[in-house]
DNA sequence: AAAAGCTCGAGCCTATAGAA
DNA sequence: TTCTATAGGCTCGAGCTTTT
């Protein structure tokens, strides 16, 4: 029957037993039926099936076990490929996401240099009361051509603190990820496949994983 | 007598060897 | 690369022994 070497495993003839495609598929079919069968039921098929019947129990036992161990990476492979294509894709998104707000930040920056530099000119005009035309001036000023005008004076900079704000925290919530803790997964981050977004979020993540 | 502890066999899982 | 087989570690249930 079978022997050890220590090392790994032989037959008595030294070689491999490799199960004919009739045996194989008469193994298939009753995996597909019952893939954990007892040690009853495998004496059973061995009975039944009569192309079986020269292989040992515990081959049978050992086939099954080897089986349901394919089955199982077989199920992991595909689910790490569909967890992959997930993160492809919500990669892009967020970077796609990270351009955009790098533009929105370098535009920011302008402006507030922009506004910065008018607060300077009106609080030294205002101080200079022998410089007229500068106070008289004051409604020309300079704007980009995105936002509205709006007043230096502490409210009107308040305003637009306060706009920036709104906005910050529309999207913080709009992307918010819950992490939720999937059987067989590791909790944490690592546990992607399965993040939760909360309804009615619209932001990137959100969008990324509702692929 | 009932609960607790121990042993043993069967089976499962994972990692690995080695032939096909 | 795939498939068959083994080793080793682990769990679980059954049966037996010991303790309370």
């Amino acid at each position: 029957m079978i022997c050890k070497d220590g090392k790994g495993a032989m037959m008595d003839n030294g070689k491999y037993v490799r199960y004919t495609p009739e045996q194989v598929e008469a193994l298939e079919r009753f995996y597909h039926d019952c893939p954990k069968p007892t040690s009853t039921r495998r004496q059973q098929l061995i009975r039944e099936c009569p192309i079986l019947s020269n292989i040992e129990p515990k081959q049978i036992k050992v086939w099954f076990q080897n089986r349901r161990c394919r089955e199982k990476q077989k199920n992991e492979a595909s689910r790490l490929q569909s967890v992959n294509r997930k993160l492809t894709a919500m990669n892009k998104l967020l970077m796609e996401e990270n351009d955009r707000l790098q533009k929105q930040v370098s535009h920011l920056v302008y402006e507030n240099g922009c506004f910065r530099q008018h607060t300077q000119n009106t609080t030294v005009a205002t101080k200079d009361t022998s410089c007229d035309s500068v106070v008289t001036s004051g409604g020309q000023r300079q704007s980009t051509p995105q936002h509205p005008p709006r007043d230096a004076s502490p409210a009107g900079l308040l305003s637009i603190a306060d706009e920036t704000l709104t906005e910050f925290l529309s999207k913080a919530t709009g992307t918010a990820i819950e992490w939720v803790q999937m059987p067989g997964m590791k909790p944490g981050p690592d546990s992607i496949g399965i993040v939760a977004i909360s309804h009615g979020c619209t932001g990137v993540a959100a969008r990324a994983c509702g692929l």
